[in-house]
RNA sequence: GGGCCGGUAGCUCAGCGGCAGAGCACCUGACUUUUAAUCAGAGGGUCGUGGGUUCGAUCCCCACCCGGCUCACCA
């Protein structure tokens, strides 16, 4: 290892440590305590004088004034002064505390708690052991860590440091906590399937491929989880759910990582207004645990989670918004015209249905920002939802939207085997047509349907975007751990 | 992929043709109640990488790498 002067003089620490006969990194901790524990119950611990051990990281500056050093120790659950004076801890360790010793060290210290003459709750401490030396030294001490880039790849010093980012990552494990409980009380079973797919499905979206050597076959990580999931309602599962990694070829942006958390469910004798009643509950419950209430204050709007959303039909949004109306504009053509004629400056699509999407997405969805669902989408970009009885050429489907951001996507899924490969067979012409996007023809899937599928409704919700909005983070890489950066040279 | 901005000490940043700077951190010394401790002193650099222009380049030019914002792409 190549190690810079700081580096090299906590290393240099690290062997006189050696020498002295102390390990820098022993086997075992012994705390008899935990800091936020103590924390929590000061006074009374501090009254019984009681002698603790107490492990933690040294965080912040070691102030070291002749025979007496402070120092605060941060174990996960709290932060807590250490009152260090060479009278009780004795020549030896006081001395190897201020030579040896420094921030960010890992140290376990025993003593007994007392507040200090300014009423700050210390550990008056009498033993001192080392359990990890640090080599690194901490980043500036105002200004903190604060490059985005070396953030996200050294996320271990941007938890340290930003306790704000341990917060955000605890939330988001409250709120998949309360999904699932959610889930689980409604009687929804978890279940895992492949992220290794002989043939991708369930989403409009380019694949990574990889290969099996031994079996020399090509496989796709999955861009969704559908179609297996609903493999298991024909298998009699009333309900089954699943939260795992989806993989999409596609940009990187702050809405957008390759590899991104979606939860997906499917409910056997429902449909998508069943979903939608799904949706409120489960995003009503996230909020409460992420947050503490039903709402969530993103870049200073306050989103309301509480109540019942707004439910609009896409075709009445885009009619409120832009005054056509798809339903009486029906072909690529005249839906062209009518967006001369209003005037609006679009992109062209090579289809109705596409056309329709990129009306709705550059005039609708960026004023969504209260929570609502946006209901019946044309048939043709939703291959896997169901036909509305009365207007075949749209589907029972609705995106759940917020802040601008579609949020989840759920339809009355299609069960009719027909029509499923019909479906199908357009995708087929559609990638052939050089939609990269489209859907593969996926015959076993088509085989479960020829066994009778209930009628079902079915759901998906990326979380990552679901806590952006919570954790009030505009931004996909501060709500996940370890996002993807290009690879840096050495 | 396009546009704009950025990469200088461990960190946060200034400098922008003429010896590489500051604050914090670190190191040495003083100090028995600190809270950004204080005081005195010292050390620390491939100025993202590679070319070019120039007597001389961190600075100007070109290419590339990495990142941020944005547009495009992406339900």
């Amino acid at each position: 290892m190549e190690l810079n002067d700081l580096q090299a003089q906590r290393a240099a620490k690290l062997e006189r440590l050696r020498t002295a006969g102390i390990d820098p990194f022993p086997t075992r901790a012994t705390p008899t305590h935990r800091v936020g524990e103590v924390l929590a119950h000061f006074d009374d611990l501090a009254a019984s004088a009681i002698s603790l051990t107490l492990a933690g990281r040294i965080v912040g500056a070691r102030r070291v004034m002749g025979k007496i050093a402070f120092a605060h120790i941060e174990d996960g659950s709290g932060m807590l002064q250490l009152w260090i004076s060479r009278a009780d801890l004795g020549e030896t360790w006081f001395e190897r505390f201020r030579d040896e010793l420094d921030t960010f060290d890992i140290i376990q210290a025993s003593g007994t708690l007392r507040r200090t003459k300014t009423g700050e709750p210390s550990l008056f401490v009498t033993a001192i052991t080392l359990l990890a030396k640090a080599i690194n030294p901490p980043p500036e001490k105002w200004a903190g860590l604060q490059d985005v880039e070396e953030r996200q790849r050294q996320r271990y010093l941007d938890l340290i440091v930003n306790h704000e980012v341990r917060e955000t990552f605890r939330a988001r494990a409250r709120a998949i906590t309360a999904m699932r409980r959610v889930l689980d009380a409604q009687g929804f079973l978890e279940v895992e399937t492949p992220v290794l797919q002989p043939i991708y499905g369930g989403a409009a979206a380019r694949p990574f491929t990889t290969f099996h050597n031994t079996l020399g076959q090509s496989l796709y990580l999955r861009i969704a989880t559908e179609l297996y999931l609903k493999r298991l309602i024909v298998g009699g599962f009333p309900g089954v759910y699943e939260i795992g990694k989806n993989f999409r070829n596609e940009g990187v942006d702050r809405s957008h990582n390759p590899e991104f958390t979606m939860m997906e469910c499917y409910l056997a004798y429902a449909d998508y207004n069943a979903m939608m009643s799904l949706v409120e509950e489960l995003m009503r419950e996230m909020a409460i645990a992420a947050t503490g209430a039903p709402r969530a204050c993103y870049q200073g709007q306050e989103i309301d989670f509480g109540r019942p959303w707004a439910r609009i039909a896409m075709a009445d949004a885009i009619a409120e918004r832009t005054g056509i109306d798809i339903r009486e504009v029906v072909t690529l053509g005249a839906l062209n015209e009518a967006i001369a004629e209003a005037g609006l400056k679009l992109e062209r699509k090579p289809t109705w249905g596409k056309q329709v999407d990129e009306l709705f997405s550059e005039y609708v969805q960026p004023f969504l920002v209260q929570p609502t669902f946006i209901i019946d989408y044309p048939v043709e970009l939703s291959p896997l939802a169901k036909r509305k009885p009365d207007q075949p050429n749209f589907t029972e489907r609705f995106e759940a939207f917020a802040v601008g951001m579609e949020l989840g996507n759920a339809f009355t899924e299609l069960n009719d085997p027909f029509d499923q490969e019909q479906r199908f067979l357009e995708q087929g012409r559609d990638f052939a047509a050089g939609d990269e996007e489209a859907h593969q023809m996926d015959r076993d899937f088509l085989n479960a349907l020829m066994y009778g599928m209930p009628p079902t409704g079915g759901l998906g919700m990326g979380i990552d975007r679901i806590m952006m909005v919570l954790a009030d983070r505009p931004n996909i890489r501060e709500v996940i751990l370890f996002p993807h950066m290009r690879k840096r040279e050495e």
